[in-house]
DNA sequence: ATTAGCACTCGCTTTAATTGAGTGCTAACA
DNA sequence: TGTTAGCACTCAATTAAAGCGAGTGCTAAT
């Protein structure tokens, strides 16, 4: 079936009624919504039509529509004008050029925390990381009888770590082997020096305890790949509170959590491949916990610092045009403010 | 009415519980727990009397007895047993011990946020900090017709912001006034050579705008306070979802909302006086959306940096005993990790 | 192709009834 | 005098039923 010009309108109507109202929308909503005259009962087929060709999906029977991931990705890319900002709006965040910081990592980070305030948004980001990271040591603490806390603290001493299950009982023999081995392989060892080969090999080197040694190499590969996004942070992660899509605590429970690993931030920072904005909507997110959301990233970079990322993150329904306006104009700024220095000394 | 022995007990069997369960408990309840063999009438008649000293409170008629601010204090200062450590909780927490890492600030945090993961508490904290802090400057950002953003930045491109409501309408050039004054007078001179004096001084000299200048000079002041613990932090805020008090989204918003304001974490890291453990329990609070809170706080200090502030933060119902425990031991290694060191320069 | 009309669906809200944990009080007992 | 068994009472929380109303799909007329 072909997407029509009126087909276009309503499921863009519908879209942008239910990012404001979070509820589902009705076909007399859309009728009086005055645009197109024509009435409830034609919206009705129209969006039967479109609920058929997969963009527009119904809680239940009885109930208006609400857009489905496929439904937004289509306004996303095809119907979704820019964002407007207001004189006033675009005065305030002018205004923030004048900040005179001097730190690229603690600016980018003020900034964002400044911007989250004005706008409401909880914003997500990665300062500017270089490329010869390295893991300065690992630590195994036993936890239980079957599981360790795997410690990997990196150049920066920045640490993660991350509870290991063993599908077998460990003591503490196992953990001290385990971690002598990773410290004597790869601890010292720059990232680009470091390949899935030599991964293998320890494997291999480790034959006793290949079934236990799975899990916590993966781990370690999610380590070193994020060696050079060194530093990630998260500002006014309670306004995602503030969604109704969120008065339910266990779902904002799980959002948060999953927010408050800085592993998974990393994962999102990584996502982004090139210098536009990448926007992943709802189920289109790898990670289980955020299929009801969208978060929309841009990276930006620093001269003689690599590139960093920064994001919104929100419900599906998120205010898309206004986001992605945003954070150009966000991305546009640390461009500017940084573009005229000089890169400083690793602090 | 005098505290009796038997009253003691069972106003500790009381908070035990209620720390347990989050469920008010009942005279049957306590009558079952053997230690006193008496009925639960006459627990009933104690409970009563317990009530009538305000150290228990019903939440309506016909529910059993829950802990009062004063009660859980009593408990605190004079009841409460130090907490045994298990050996396997002591060897975990041991263990990190062994973590090999020389950025004090960084260490602090990440020791705190694994103690965090371990123990499913949410730690705030601050860094040791020295004691000749300046704001580097001043910016005034208009948001609304009578309202503008503050924003200060320190020698430490920390930034801080604040909006100001004032009772009048605004315009540009009274921001621009404001934060000129405030450059002239204030940026750039450090902490040392600023009281009161001078800043009504800047007050008087302002005369026109008296009555707006007020919530300005305040927040400003709020800010030189905090100079000296340039950097809080926070670990694990999503535990406290964990808990049935902030099961209701409005209840939990609002807490995680005040602990996203870096201010009111300085504000709380700052109130901790003296060296040994400060416990600060629900209405004793001095910002009412902690009323329901209650604070374990403990400073550490660190050779040639000065003093730094870690505490625990959750429901007045906090495990006080395993906290005060955990606390001490977590400082204590911080202490022991850096006594040994020298303190490194300024990043 | 559009629309008015109508029967039908189904989540949400309101109200009423029921349950049960826990209390205070009284009277009996050691 | 302190303790206890017993009982009537209270009240939040749960469950069930009833009614509401927004919204749909379908049909027949325009």
């Amino acid at each position: 079936m072909d997407l029509g010009e009126r087909k276009k309108k309503i499921l863009g109507a519908v879209i942008e009624h239910y990012i404001r109202t979070a509820e589902p929308v009705g076909s007399r909503t859309i009728s009086k919504l005055d645009e197109l005259g024509v009435s409830s009962a034609t919206i009705r087929n129209e969006m039967a039509d479109l609920e058929e060709m997969g963009l527009l999906t119904q809680p239940h029977t009885s109930a208006g529509r609400i857009p489905s991931t496929m439904g937004y990705r289509t306004y996303v890319d095809r119907l979704m004008k820019n964002y407007e900002f207001s004189v006033s709006e675009i005065n305030r965040l002018r205004s923030l050029m004048e900040l005179q910081l001097t730190e690229v990592d603690s600016m980018i980070k003020e900034l964002t925390g400044i911007y989250s305030y004005l706008t409401n948004y909880t914003i997500v980001g990665s300062s500017a990381g270089n490329n010869n990271g390295y893991i300065k040591n690992f630590h195994m603490v036993q936890i239980d009888r079957n599981s360790a806390l795997l410690i990997v603290v990196t150049d920066k001493n920045i640490v993660k770590n991350k509870q290991i299950y063993f599908d077998c009982d460990i003591d503490s023999t196992v953990t001290e082997k385990i971690s002598n081995m990773l410290n004597e392989n790869l601890a010292g060892v720059v990232k680009s020096k470091i390949n899935l080969e030599k991964i293998y090999e320890i494997q291999a080197e480790m034959d006793i305890y290949k079934s236990v040694l799975l899990p916590v190499l993966n781990f370690v590969n999610e380590c070193i790949e994020s060696l050079d996004n060194s530093e990630v942070f998260i500002s006014g992660a309670s306004k995602l509170l503030d969604f109704p899509e969120y008065s339910n605590v266990q779902k904002a429970k799980e959002l948060l959590e999953f927010l408050d690993n800085k592993e998974n931030l990393h994962r999102m920072a990584a996502s982004v491949d090139n210098a536009d904005v990448k926007i992943i909507i709802g189920s289109e997110n790898d990670a289980i916990e955020l299929k009801d959301c969208s978060i929309v990233l841009s990276s930006y970079s620093i001269k003689g610092k690599g590139t960093g990322t920064i994001g919104f993150i929100g419900p599906t329904r998120m205010n898309y045009s206004k986001a992605v306006s945003t954070l150009k104009l966000l991305t546009g700024q640390i461009d500017n403010l940084t573009s005229n220095k000089e890169p400083e000394g690793e602090k």
